[in-house]
DNA sequence: ACTTTTATGTACTACTTAGTCTATAATATT
DNA sequence: AATATTATAGACTAAGTAGTACATAAAAGT
């Protein structure tokens, strides 16, 4: 007697003709031309394009739009959770956070633009239009608020961060900070202004 | 002999039926549907319902969407504008700009949410899809930059503010900081950590 | 070999979108 | 009073949207 552990990207074999395309693949890339192009503005065709499965197949295993979103948004968090869990584990709790800020800093001088959060992206989209993905939406955000607070916590622990207050107050003060930092970005500010802002992340946490 | 000057606002008398509505009225109810959907969640038939006009006067009048939303800006604009000076005069240009944290922080005790900034709510949607209305917005974003410059910079002239800094710098700092909230407000953040970016924001005007 | 099951390709549907066309109504100019 | 001009109401159009139906293809189970 044992119990199966198995993971979103596990597959299983099954009867009837395969699938000729990867599952997680495919979600990977609808994944990222969400992120990129917002919720609304990804038509279905243009999925397909990017998922390279036919409509038959995309209903088949998708059920819908709104349902591949939520799945997009669950592959979302659990790929940056496993990415922040191995960065934590070289570099720290405290150059982990910065990595946040570094890493829009260096699409920005690769881009010349910023993606900035899927979660932010589509918060506002999904407000008033849609309401199961709005509520997948706020958890998902508590899940990283929750995230970058055990992180803080972690920092202070060991010393890297000296602010004595509690961890749920600096986390949201850092991501606050991040997040105007991409609006900032999109709406065109100077790189004096950048620097400043990315001296004012160093700052908090401190 | 004289110049006529005249402004957004003002009415001519021109031959033919006149209209049966008050354009500047129309155009207001437009921006501020905009504000609260966003441009692409705007569709034509929900602008003529809030407009309380029928589709061939729209299009006599707007020419199209994107010239009713371009006018939306000029008018969010130029309503800012007449808003913000007035208010400096009434209370300096420090309290002014705290002011609009003060607004946001009001709108959300009322509304339980915040509608946030027209421009960098259509900022993300426009980006790819309407490249004249990204770039009116480019515009735009300048405007709100050197006119909260300005009253930073007539801040420390007063004394109000102390901190030498360049004022781009300051007022990027304090916008940055307020746009952050509002994706806060929308992520659901605590009353606490809300606090507590408040409280970072009359630390930036100091 | 035959049946069951699942996947795929394509045509189709029902709806929404922004925008146009045309006939008619209301005003100013002559 | 006749005409030019502008506004309005409502039917119409063309394109795009998400999603469905159905016939066919490819595998596993018996």
């Amino acid at each position: 007697m044992y119990y199966l552990v198995y993971n979103i990207f596990m597959k299983i074999q099954t009867r009837g003709r395969p699938k000729t395309f990867d599952e997680t693949e495919a979600l990977t890339a609808a994944m990222h031309y969400f992120w990129e192009h917002g919720y609304d503005n990804t038509s279905l065709d243009s999925l397909l394009q990017t998922m390279k499965i036919k409509k038959s197949s995309f209903y088949a295993t998708f059920k819908s739009k709104e349902h591949l979103f939520s799945k997009s948004l669950a592959l979302y968090r659990e790929s940056m959770l496993i990415r922040l869990n191995t960065l934590n584990k070289e570099i720290g709790p405290k150059q982990t956070l910065l990595m946040l800020t570094n890493m829009t800093i260096s699409e920005l001088r690769e881009s010349g633009k910023v993606k900035g959060c899927l979660l932010v992206n589509s918060g506002q989209e999904c407000y008033k239009k849609y309401t199961q993905l709005s509520e997948q939406i706020a958890l998902e955000f508590k899940f990283f608020q929750d995230l970058f607070s055990s992180f803080v916590k972690e920092a202070q622990e060991k010393k890297e961060i000296l602010n004595p207050r509690d961890a749920p107050i600096i986390a949201g003060r850092y991501i606050n900070t991040l997040n105007g930092l991409i609006v900032s970005i999109q709406a065109g500010i100077s790189d004096a202004q950048i620097e400043d802002i990315v001296e004012s992340l160093n700052e908090i946490l401190q």
